[in-house]
DNA sequence: ATTAAAAGGTTGCGCATGCAACTAAAAATA
DNA sequence: TATTTTTAGTTGCATGCGCAACCTTTTAAT
């Protein structure tokens, strides 16, 4: 067993789940940027729903995301910083603005989705569908153990 | 199904690791602070290798916690803040300094360790051991995946 | 022995998170 | 209608990560 091997092999729960997400999450970036694309996760996270919802208010993104409404202020800051989205007020309630795709915004989300995918198949390689299905029941199993609400 | 059902059957595998790790720090923090005891998941997770390696050095860390040297740097400056441990230079290579537990770090590290064992339970709650190995195994292989070297 | 390269740590920067306090607008209540 | 409560979004603060630049000490090369 490699130096490398034997430190996984200690890694309990906790550290495995922060480690693949951290890396799932630094490959798609990277393969993006490879792409000349620049767009970090959780902007992509805000962005595709964005795309999905039609124009939504932030707290329906807020919502879908799992994200703090904080952050998705932020979030959308850096998109509309970007041009790939633009806030616009609610006609009618005044209280809420929907964010709403640009043009470049839209390229950029078609862009984007082959990424996407490719960074997916990287992360399941030869993992069976019968194993993917189990692990997701056990993460869904995981967090329903830890919501209280 | 209910809403939050929905939308947790159309989160996507990414989104499910996140969520159950986030879920998972945020209730070993809780954990510990019902208990009186103020700690970050970084932090417990740099002062467990120091209590079980005996004075290593920050490289040392870095290796078996996974993190940044960096991120080593700060997390033992916080650390060292709360009296938990202190750095001491090495006699003999003077770039290196080593990590040793106080009194008081040791007391916190064996009053956490209970609380560490009760999160692992309520993670797991009745999932079965069999559900959780394929689990490992799959994060595992996600992380190798992933792993260019 | 002198110079160059490598290693251990620290610091600064950009970015993301969570929480709490705050503003403005809408809805509920009296 | 006037007042209170709720809701949507923003901002400030503390915290954490990753990367790159940097300093100091050690090791390697010539």
């Amino acid at each position: 067993m490699s130096k490398k091997e034997s430190l996984k092999f200690h890694m309990n729960l906790g550290m495995l789940i922060e480690t693949a997400f951290r890396a799932m999450t630094k490959r798609f970036v990277n393969n993006a940027y490879k792409s000349g694309i620049d767009i970090s996760l959780d902007q992509w996270q805000v962005l595709g729903p964005v795309w999905q919802l039609k124009s939504p208010s932030q707290k329906e993104l807020g919502e879908v995301c799992l994200k703090d409404k904080a952050s998705i202020t932020r979030t959308i800051n850096s998109l509309e910083k970007k041009s790939l989205v633009v806030r616009v007020s609610d006609q009618i309630d005044h209280r809420i603005k929907r964010v709403v795709l640009t043009n470049l915004g839209e390229q950029l989300f078609y862009d984007v989705l082959p990424i996407m995918e490719k960074t997916r198949e990287e992360v399941r390689g030869d993992i069976s569908e019968d194993q993917i299905n189990t692990f997701k029941k056990v993460l869904s199993k995981i967090i329903e153990n830890l919501n209280v609400d």
